[in-house]
DNA sequence: ACCTGAACACCGTTCAAGT
DNA sequence: ACCTGAACACCGTTCAAGT
C-alpha cells in the first residue's frame, strides 16, 4: 500500500513479466507469503488481471520452477559421465541455493513441464552416453532422486536447537543425557582433537560427501555389469 | 454440517484427541484440506476450543508428527548395525506410507520435538553401536537424510504423464522425439527382452535400491577408516 | 469482446463480551 | 476465571455488471 508502482501499465503485463515478479517477490518474502492479490499489486495491476496469464496459483508456481529450471547453466563439456552428472548437479545448487523457495516447490510440483523434461532427458542422457544401460540408468535417477536439483531436505539439522550458542548449559547437559548420540554430534570435536563444538556444518561438504557416495556407488554397479533381473526373479 | 458429531462432548477435548482426529482427518482428505475450522467441527467443538489444546496450527501439525514417528515400530533386535539401521527405516516406511501426507509435513517442520530428537538419537547411535566414529557418523546421517524417515522424495516420476496408456500414441511418438532418454526410460524393456511398457515402477524395489546403495557406501568408507580431516584439509 | 469490482466461500487467530 | 461468538485481516477464484 505504501510503494503501489505508480507507473500506468507501461509495459504491458505478460506471461513472463508475471512469473519473473513472483520470482523475485518469493526471493524477497518466502513462498508462503506469496499471493495472488500481493503479486497483483506489485505488478500495479488488479489481482483478476493475472488470471489471463495463469490458470491459476498452481500453473503460477509451475511458472516459477520453469523460471528457475532455466537459469542452471546446462553448458556442458566432453567429459566422462561422472563429471558431467556432478558437474550439472553443483551447478543446480548454485541456483537452488539463491532461491530457497524453489526446493520446496519443486517437491510440490505434480506434472512436470517441458523445461523440467527437458532438464531431466539431458541429464538421464549423461548416464546412457557413460554407458549405463536403460536398466540401471532407471535405478540410478530413482537413487539420485531430487538431490539432481541440487538439494537435499535437511531433515538432520545438526544442533538440536537452532541457535546452540543461546541455549543455556543446564539445559545442554539435560539434553546430552536424554540424548546422547544426537548431542555427541551436535558437539563434535575433529579427529585432531581441536574442538569445534557447535560451529555447525558445512552444507557444501555434506552435500558433495553423499553425492559422491552415490556417484561412487553407481559406477561400482556399472562396471559390475549390475542388472535388476526384476521380472525373472520376482515376478 | 450434514454428519456433525451429535454428542454433547462426553469424551472431553484433551491434546490427544484433537492430535489423533487431525491425522484421521489427513488420512481420509489430506493435509492441504485439514483445517482448525474443520477439525473443530469433527470434533463437536467451537474453533476456539482447539486453542486450548494446540497454541496455533504448527503446533498442531508438529503434534501430528509425533503421533505418526510414535508408530514407528522401534523394536530393535540383536544384529549387526547395517541390518539395524535397514529393518528401522523400512519400518518407518511401513508407516508412512500409510500416512502420505506425513512426508510432506515432516519436511516441513522446523524445530524438532522430543519424540523425534528421540528418534533420530537412537538411529545414530546404531551407527555408533557398529563402530562408527563420531566424525564419519554425522556425514552418514547427512547422507541418509530423509530417507531415514522411510521416504524419499519422488522428484523423478517416470511417467511424464501421469497415465501413459490414456496418452495418444501421436502425442507419445512426439514427446519420444523431444525427450528420447525420458522416453527410453518410461517405457523401458527389461533385460529378456519382455516388454513392460509403462507398468510404472516398483517403489519398494527403488527405495531399498538407493537404501542399500548407501548403506553399502557407509560400510565400504568404515572398513577404510574413512575420515573427513576438514579442519586439517581446508581450514 | 474485453476488463474488473464486488462477492463468495473459505482461512487462522484476536478479542471483547458473555457466563 | 473460563468459554465462545463475532470480528479481523487475510486468501483464491467466480461472476455478473460495466465498458
Amino acid at each position: 500500500m505504501v510503494q503501489q508502482k505508480d507507473n500506468a501499465p507501461r509495459t504491458p503485463l505478460s506471461r513472463e513479466r508475471v512469473l519473473s515478479a513472483a520470482v523475485v517477490l518469493a526471493d524477497q518474502s518466502g513462498v508462503e507469503s506469496l499471493s495472488m492479490r500481493k503479486l497483483a499489486q506489485e505488478l500495479g495491476v488488479v489481482p483478476m488481471a493475472l488470471y489471463k496469464h495463469v490458470a491459476n496459483k498452481e500453473e503460477l508456481l509451475d511458472g516459477m520452477v520453469d523460471v528457475i529450471v532455466g537459469e542452471i547453466d546446462t553448458g556442458a563439456s566432453g567429459v566422462d559421465w561422472k563429471s558431467a552428472v556432478r558437474q550439472r548437479v553443483l551447478a543446480a545448487r548454485q541456483i537452488l541455493l539463491r532461491h530457497p523457495w524453489a526446493r520446496r516447490v519443486i517437491e510440490s510440483r505434480t506434472s512436470k513441464s517441458p523445461v523440467v523434461l527437458e532438464y531431466m532427458d539431458s541429464m538421464i542422457g549423461m548416464f546412457r552416453s557413460g554407458g549405463f544401460s536403460v536398466d540401471l540408468t532407471h535405478h540410478v535417477m530413482h537413487a539420485l532422486g531430487s538431490r539432481m536439483w541440487g538439494f537435499t531436505q535437511e531433515v538432520f539439522d545438526d544442533d538440536p536447537a537452532s541457535a546452540p550458542a543461546e541455549v543455556p548449559p543446564e539445559i545442554l547437559r539435560a539434553m546430552a543425557e536424554r540424548y546422547p548420540h544426537v548431542m555427541e554430534i551436535a558437539m563434535r570435536a575433529d579427529h585432531d582433537g581441536e574442538s569445534v563444538v557447535g560451529q555447525g556444518c558445512d552444507d557444501q561438504f555434506e552435500f558433495e560427501f553423499a553425492l559422491d557416495l552415490l556417484l561412487d556407488g553407481f559406477e561400482r554397479l556399472h562396471q559390475q555389469g549390475w542388472t535388476s533381473r526384476r521380472s525373472a526373479a520376482q515376478r
